[in-house]
DNA sequence: GAGTCTATCGCAACACGTTGCAATAAGCAT
DNA sequence: ATGCTTATTGCAACGTGTTGCGATAGACTC
């Protein structure tokens, strides 16, 4: 199937990204970049860790939480934080993207990077600031929920 | 002290508020209204229960927390989650404000409601979501640090 | 002031992440 | 294959928050 192809291409250049810096390739780190694979979309750490121990019941968090770390210094994984601060995690393979969480229906939307474009340059217009949009996460009411307060 | 003062005030408008919801006035409610009154800016959970601790060594995490959160549901105190997902309280007092933290040199900027104004509204320009500012709390490049970089 | 009702408290246990350290094992050289 | 070096692992303990529960103590009535 392609999404096994697309991982062992991943694996590859991981492999080639650890020898570079003097690192190593382990089963580990292995299964968990598996697992971030499958899991798409996006996930919690505690998530990972409990789908990891299903493929090998004695990794530990500290082992995964280490991995992802590793994973998101190689430009592979990505991580940000949910509204109520837990992480979540995704592959950098997914479009760079921001989220959007409404305090009102609890409903999650995504922020594509042409949808943020104007956002991050009145961000950079405002404050000279630059805004990664990755870490762009926002509460507030959606269309909906803040028509139906207007009421 | 005018900050004397002002706590009063504080007080008798949360004993109000309190009687009204059928709640209660306990010592430790006064206690970490009066420490989060003094602590002018922002401090983590973890600052706020110290300092607490410092006047009722009884006093417990899960108390600190509880009435933070009463705090909040009464619309007195705000919270907000930092770039590690550690929570930051502050009085409602002051004024709403997001949160700007640089990658690079680790600053922390605030940003004030009427340098928010543009970028909110590019929100709910290119979203039709109304974000919150004391929610909005993003990472990035400072000025500084996206010049250096540049180079 | 004594009694009643129940909100709040402190405790203990849990959930999510992080960190230090000794044991293991990957990768390389012989 | 064997041995060496050291990155990585698992463990155990910690830090920050959260939750369930029995005990405490506000607030109100008589």
């Amino acid at each position: 199937m392609a999404k096994v192809k697309a991982n062992q291409g991943l694996t590859e250049r991981l492999q080639a990204a650890l020898k570079e810096r003097g690192q190593r390739w382990t089963d580990q780190r292995q299964i968990i970049v598996d697992v971030l694979a499958a899991s798409d979309g996006h996930a919690t750490g505690a998530e990972l860790v409990e789908r990891v121990r299903q493929d090998d019941p004695s990794a530990t968090p500290s082992t995964v939480y280490r991995t992802l770390d590793l994973l998101e210094e190689l430009g592979l994984a990505r991580h940000h934080h949910g509204p109520d601060g837990r992480e979540t995690y995704h592959l950098e393979e997914t479009t760079e993207h921001g989220h959007l969480h409404c305090r009102g229906c609890g409903a999650e939307q995504e922020l594509d990077a042409a949808a943020a474009a104007p956002i991050l340059k009145a961000i950079t217009g405002a404050t000279g600031f630059s805004a990664d949009l990755d870490h762009l996460s926002l509460q507030g009411l959606c269309r909906r929920c803040g028509a139906a307060q207007g009421e």
